[in-house]
DNA sequence: GATCGGATGTTATAGTATCACATCCGATCA
DNA sequence: TGATCGGATGTGATACTATAACATCCGATC
């Protein structure tokens, strides 16, 4: 089936987990081998992390799952690691949950477009152009130069809403 | 010189605060007196100093100022001051900087679309309902309920831009 | 093998927010 | 009048989120 190119579904729950989180895995080597940038096993590691959920993680969730596989975890740890992989791309920060969650489409800079389900905690993330493009417009109109963009939008998804 | 209802400008340094400040009291007063709602001493309090900067404020930098006149005054003071005035929609906060700012506009709902200069720190309130339109459509298309949306663009106003 | 810089380790602390229980105070009504 | 009830506030403790500052490691380069 074939994308709308505007926004994602929220993820079945009996997709293909393993392979959708090697996919990614894939892409960030790509993308970070592309541009230069050092995937460390830490870096690799937390982006898994990230990655195993299909939900918004929190920093300090991660920092016990780390805990658990070397010995040595504190929060700076986990918070460069995020920050790296925020900067790279490939980590969004959901500001509304202080929590972090992988992108779907790293190669593409501000996806950052999320609906938030208040009853289960689903995330899907809408990308958007024409969102992007009428805030581009109003931004412009007062002479502001966009930098980035984080639309969260809170509600009920399909199943919740009943 | 008329409002275009779609952005308001960034806060000019020479309007008229006073009278601007008075004018979201008085706004807030009426409001809270149609819906029954109590707007107390502390509220107000806490909404007026959250007004008398022009600029997003932090809990605890209001937790500071009204240290200075009252005797007592603790985070859950504060904090449950900003709940009630969030409920009630007279006052925004800006997840990206977790800090609170006024709203323009407390008796229309959802208003929460903001440009935040990364400079100066200014901050200017959209309202654009084509915006509000579109991320209800996507999120129709997937079944979601839309309860709030939080809209925040980080870049460079006119000024800092150059 | 010297040195340099980026990544990570380590300890401490800053900053943000809530819990849980006590107290106050005004509205209502016996 | 005063009993009582509920919402608002006081109070102390603590949970949660994030960064500062300095030490150490480790691979790349020369």
């Amino acid at each position: 089936m074939a994308r709308r190119g505007v926004i994602q579904d929220f993820v079945d729950e009996k997709h293909d987990h393993a392979s959708c989180v090697e996919d990614a895995m894939q892409r960030a080597e790509v993308l970070c081998g592309e541009r230069g940038e050092r995937l460390t096993p830490l870096r690799r590691r937390v982006l898994e992390l990230v990655w195993d959920n299909h939900q918004p993680v929190k920093a300090y969730e991660l920092l016990a799952m780390l805990a658990g596989e070397r010995k040595r975890a504190a929060p700076p740890t986990v918070y460069r690691a995020l920050d790296f992989l925020r900067d790279a791309g490939l980590v969004h920060k959901i500001e509304s949950l202080n929590a972090f969650i992988g992108c779907a489409k790293p190669d593409r800079r501000h996806c950052a477009q999320f609906l938030l389900c208040i009853g289960c905690g689903a995330v899907a993330e809408m990308d958007d152009p024409t969102l992007t493009g009428k805030i581009a417009t109003n931004a412009k109109r007062l002479g502001f130069r966009v930098h980035q963009e984080t639309i969260e939008v809170e509600g009920y998804c399909g199943s919740c809403a009943g």
